[in-house]
DNA sequence: GAAGCGTGGTC
DNA sequence: TGACCAAGCTT
């Protein structure tokens, strides 16, 4: 298709153009992906379903949410059975998805939404962004996909997309509220929700963060960075900072065929998941200081330390875990805060993967605990 | 506004 | 292999 006047200004000075939105239908017309939270084309799509994966989908990758969707539909398949849930059993459910102050939110909303709403979800931005874990982000896209609100999600794919067709020089964070008005410019006036769901798919396929896949753009003769040549810079961001490597140990102790846990505090890291008993967690500890922080246990013979190290890596710092062991007789009791669960049920405790690497490592059969 | 918050995949 | 990225939210 030649591009109309209109376009041909727009790539020289980087000026929405009514035509976007109509390219960026008939392309997702034909090459939407089929999701499993997706409406059938033309049909309405479930609020339920819409949230639970928008809640799934945040920083989490399409190809890990989905087993994860299927569970959680399969044992709540509405909001209201959700919000008759614990928070517990959400966590146990939700155990190795990450980022699980998510997964408390996720209840505290299905609660909100059965007790304050009458078991339906708002069907504004507004409404909806005054629930638990619902921000901008969440709340535009609700909104657009399951209630045809005009209203266009700015996630990482649409940041992308847009600054690369614009290609809009200021750095992320700062750029977000420039890129998110040029987003709203993409949206259809009809088709709000497909609006928001083609630019996402463009950027999960097409204009990917590497080698992006231009000459199959609907949106490539328009391109202001392609038509400079430099798409793959764009977004520009701020750099970020990595943080220090923080080292610490972990207590794998065992009473016969139980396993000494506890539970994290309710917030912050890891909150409310399910931990065996550790040292802190510290920038230039030594594993002598980390080693005293073991727990009081009467009748230890003595700790045993685990060759190797169990090695992992959250967002903002990487962890160097010491593992010791220990065996206490039968009739020991747990110290304070602490309970022994059968080793064979660790599958159903809410643990992150960071401790079933620990416990692996601590018990050292080899054995990844199932989930 | 910046920092805290998981995990797995990619190059 | 370390850095980056993935449908961000909360404080």
């Amino acid at each position: 298709m030649p591009a109309s006047p209109a376009r041909q200004k727009a790539r020289r000075q980087a000026v929405p153009d009514s035509a976007y939105p109509r390219l960026l239908l008939a392309w997702y017309d034909r090459h939407r992906r089929a999701l499993p939270w997706r409406a059938l084309p033309g049909q309405a799509a479930d609020p339920y379903r819409v949230w639970l994966s928008e809640i799934m989908l945040q920083q989490t990758t399409v190809k890990a949410v989905g087993p994860y969707f299927e569970k959680f539909l399969a044992r709540w398949p509405s909001v209201a059975a959700l919000g008759r849930a614990s928070q517990d059993d959400v966590l146990r459910m939700w155990a190795g998805l990450g980022y699980y102050s998510r997964a408390r939110n996720l209840f505290a909303c299905a609660v909100a939404v059965s007790r304050d709403h009458g078991g339906a979800f708002p069907d504004t931005e507004v409404g909806l962004r005054a629930l638990p874990g619902i921000g901008p982000y969440t709340a535009a896209a609700i909104a657009a996909i399951a209630f045809g609100r005009h209203c266009m999600p700015v996630d990482g794919n649409i940041e992308r997309v847009v600054s690369r067709l614009f290609a809009t020089e200021d750095a992320l964070p700062q750029a977000k509220p420039k890129i998110s008005q040029l987003a709203l410019t993409l949206a259809g006036e009809a088709r709000a929700g497909d609006s928001a769901q083609a630019l996402m798919d463009l950027g999960a396929t097409i204009c990917t963060p590497k080698k992006p896949a231009c000459a199959l753009c609907p949106l490539n003769e328009d391109c202001a960075a392609r038509a400079r040549g430099d798409q793959e810079t764009f977004p520009r961001k701020a750099p970020k900072v990595t943080g220090k490597l923080r080292r610490g140990a972990a207590f794998v102790v065992t009473r016969g065929d139980e396993l000494l846990v506890r539970t994290r505090a309710e917030k912050g890291l890891l909150g409310g998941m399910t931990e065996v008993p550790g040292s802190d967690w510290i920038a230039g500890q030594d594993d002598t200081i980390a080693r005293q922080q073991a727990p009081a246990l009467p009748g230890v013979a003595r700790w045993q330390r685990k060759p190797g190290l169990v090695n992992h890596v959250f967002t903002h710092f990487p962890l160097e875990l010491v593992v010791y062991t220990a065996a206490v007789p039968a009739r020991s009791r747990a110290p304070d805060g602490m309970r022994f669960v059968k080793i064979a049920t660790l599958q159903h405790e809410a643990l992150p993967n960071l401790m079933r690497k620990v416990i692996a490592h601590g018990l050292g059969d080899g054995k990844p605990i199932r989930r």
